[in-house]
DNA sequence: GCGACAG
DNA sequence: ATCTTGTCGC
């Protein structure tokens, strides 16, 4: 893993940054065996920008669907959020959380964009080049780009979504009548195979049960710290 | 210059 | 992202 993609001093570096990750990033299937799929999520507190973000690495056995246990890590970020530099934020959470899996997953669905981002890439580019994994960016709303012809009403359907003249992504109906989600490549996985992949973790929500399974992990986090952090104020008032 | 803007 | 209650529809 390379450190200096996780701490530009300015916008401007992590600019540069991202340009040299998505340079880097693989559009191509390189996937392998999935025997562990996982999803991330991080979670914070409302309204404060400059708290701790709680993150969550929710792992999985493939194609059983057992749900293993989730690691999570409390950390203050080193940047607030800027639209377009999300992964400086999370990504460095998520890669602790990461590391403490007695197993590495072999495939990591990402609550944020892949390539559908300005620079191509989104949190999910690179959080796959940083823990060599292949990743799928699953966002609920765009970044960048425009949804040619809105998809069909029916599970499964789907439209391109272009951003100066390149698909980026597909807006997915993963759920009859629920708004589509925007699903993309991160790093080794073809928008197509991303499509199939969500698919494939649809279980009849709008969002893939690994990502709702770090969702409630990441809560579940944050819940404790906060918990927590009361217990200790209680127990040392004067201070 | 103005508006738009993942989580 | 996050808070909160009720309300609507299958």
């Amino acid at each position: 893993m390379r450190q200096d993609w996780l701490n530009p001093a300015t916008l401007r570096d992590a600019t540069a940054v991202q340009r040299d990750m998505a340079a880097s990033a693989e559009q191509l299937d390189r996937i392998g065996t999935v025997r562990l799929v996982a999803a991330c999520d991080t979670s914070s507190k409302w309204r404060d920008t400059r708290g701790p973000v709680h993150a969550a690495v929710a792992p999985a056995t493939w194609p059983d669907a057992t749900a293993l246990p989730a690691a999570a890590v409390t950390q203050t970020p080193p940047f607030p959020y800027v639209p377009g530099y999300l992964g400086f934020r999370e990504a460095p959470a998520i890669v602790a959380a990461w590391s403490l899996l007695p197993q590495p997953p072999d495939l990591l669905l990402v609550d944020g964009q892949g390539r559908a981002h300005p620079r191509r890439c989104g949190i999910a580019v690179q959080l796959g080049l940083l823990l060599d994994v292949p990743t799928i960016g699953v966002a609920k709303s765009l970044l960048c780009g425009t949804v040619e012809d809105e998809p069909g009403p029916t599970a499964g359907d789907r439209a391109p979504v272009v951003d100066r003249g390149e698909t980026v992504a597909l807006a997915l109906r993963t759920r009859a009548r629920a708004a589509p989600i925007y699903v993309s490549g991160g790093h080794r996985v073809s928008l197509e195979s991303a499509a199939d992949w969500v698919l494939r973790l649809c279980d009849g929500r709008r969002l893939p049960w690994p990502i709702r399974l770090a969702h409630d992990a990441a809560n579940a986090r944050r819940r404790a710290y906060m918990d927590q952090v009361a217990e200790t104020a209680a127990e040392r008032p004067e201070h």
